[in-house]
DNA sequence: TTGTAGGCGTTATCAA
DNA sequence: TTGATAACGCCTACAA
């Protein structure tokens, strides 16, 4: 009933070339192997289009050649274009990708991490939000090696590959106050998340490294969507101490910002000088450009992904975090402003 | 040198209870088991924490519960959500998803296709693009049920799931040239992709229903990015016949439009009537709110992966193509045009 | 209902 | 260098 499964096996290779099977294994795995036999038996692999069985062989080395990612959301572009290129260094190196979207939910994240262990993968990617050190132990257990992308957990020692957050976001908003912006505002996403509480930390260093106040009434809190983006500008705007400028946190965010800047006909910059993150083609399509925080996306999803096969392949070692920086992209949406307006 | 495994076989859960292996394997697998035994086997299992190994019984049953999945791109969204539902869907049926992305090239679709067959996925789902079927015959020779989604391929004879995209563009075009619009602009994806060729028929078809000819200059062909639909739309607004009203064919080239409109302070509707592709939430923040035409996303990447477990559980069938409806939300981005000014 | 035994395709050990 | 043989963990007749 099940598939039809012709495939070749070591077995018929064997047969074809008159070798035994553990020589065609031998040979299979690097082995040395007379030079005759080794094109005989290129030959009859060629012939029959032998391909090794992945399942059988992960039965007797306990490898299954794929790779567990687990990320917030499949709708949140920064995180597939992560696992993009996450992919495309695995599959150079012939392990596959299991994916799995936890839809920003705590349970399911566990649940579906737990379904990757089970799934003997190789190792995991993952982007945390609500683990915690108990919900890491089946995996570790398993001696499956983790990377976390994005975000650290306090108290989880763990390898890491992450942007260095409050740097950009410092960067950021000191160039605003450089051109004489006092009133800033920021979108930030959730509060409980990571990258929320070290762009919003950066933010506050920033005013405190130029002796300024923070005016909380501009720290809005949002949801990284799109909506969220929207709403929380047009708040900003609508306050009583409507800021200069405004530093948007993240792609979805910063969407939504510039449609409510759209739909207000504010002029940019000369109204309002606007900093948004992630998507470098974005910022060159709109006009006028603009300007943003860039996160290295490639070099991310690279370096988790070369990480984890380096674990995979030799172990594990003390735990490293790697932080990326981010480039602060200066384009057409900042405008200098003189202290008396401000 | 590999995992650390301490993982529990069925051996063990036999050794706890004083049964027999194969007593233990008939009841992972429902078999009848004495009351008693059953209690007892259900107790060891819960207290050693046995978890059945796929592996090794995908070497006996030739299953590996995953499912491969191939999409053109990770950094579009529209594909991105259908492989968030067909996740959710597969993993309630404890099936994993392999994904890989093609990124639009036509050679790393077949050799991501052929990966997928090599890992002996128990099923695919892919969106294709230079497919033909020699590529297939892996595929089919090896057993394995293949659902294609978006798209179809001529001469493929396959489990499709799709949006009548024909009838949608009708409808979207329709809602114009009843509001009087003669002059409407179209902007195509990529000319050699299978969207791209109905949706432009269904555009065609609507202004041969209503007696109208069609002016070629305001067919343009783009490639379903933010950037060419940009692009587009500044090339239709400086053409000597400029469109009173444009339809825009995906979401990536329908944000791209909007910001083309916005920098030219286009007025909707006034200037120009517009109506954009998929992304309800896009659709509803912009102001005016955003006409589109809405894909059943949900619908399609559910159905697909119903399909696809019904294939691997019951074999193979006479294959169908299920057309899903997408619907044509009108908002406040059309206006009335009377025929003198057009 | 339960147990014995053989095999899925591969790797790994150890003689030859 | 090569080859017989025993696993890996599970499933499945078949026999008890």
């Amino acid at each position: 009933m099940g598939g039809i499964d012709i495939s070749t096996t070591i077995k018929d290779v064997a047969r074809h070339t008159g070798l035994s099977i553990s020589t065609i294994s031998k040979y299979l795995n690097g082995g040395n192997v007379l030079p005759d036999n080794r094109r005989n038996i290129e030959a009859a692999i060629h012939e029959l289009g032998f391909k090794v069985n992945e399942i059988a062989r992960g039965l007797k080395t306990s490898r299954t050649m794929t790779v567990g990612v687990l990320i917030p959301s499949l709708e949140n572009i920064f995180f597939t274009s992560i696992v993009s290129n996450i992919e495309n260094v695995l599959l150079n190196n012939r392990y596959g990708v299991i994916l799995c979207d936890y839809r920003q939910d705590k349970r399911l994240e566990i649940e579906k991490l737990n379904f990757l262990v089970d799934k003997m993968v190789d190792g995991i990617v993952m982007v945390p939000q609500g683990v915690s050190n108990e919900h890491i132990m089946p995996v570790v257990k398993a001696g499956i090696p983790l990377v976390f992308i994005d975000r650290v957990i306090k108290g989880i020692d763990c390898d890491a590959v992450l942007a260095d957050n409050a740097e950009a976001s410092f960067k950021a908003v000191e160039q605003l106050i450089i051109r004489g912006h006092r009133r800033i505002g920021i979108i930030c996403g959730p509060r409980e998340i990571f990258t929320t509480e070290e762009r919003l930390r950066g933010y506050i260093a920033a005013f405190e490294h130029y002796g300024l106040m923070v005016d909380r009434d501009l720290i809005k809190f949002g949801n990284y969507q799109v909506d969220g983006g929207h709403r929380l500008l047009l708040e900003l705007l609508d306050s009583d101490s409507a800021p200069t400028a405004v530093f948007v946190t993240n792609y979805e965010m910063t969407l939504g910002a510039i449609m409510a800047v759209n739909e207000r006909n504010i002029r940019i910059p000369r109204d309002l000088s606007l900093i948004g993150f992630d998507n470098l083609e974005m910022a060159r399509i709109v006009k006028p450009s603009l300007s943003i925080v860039a996160q290295p996306i490639q070099q991310i999803g690279e370096t988790a992904a070369r990480i984890l096969l380096d674990r995979i392949k030799n172990g594990p070692g003390s735990p490293q975090v790697h932080r990326l920086k981010a480039d602060v992209l200066i384009n057409e949406s900042l405008s200098y402003i003189s202290r008396e307006e401000s």
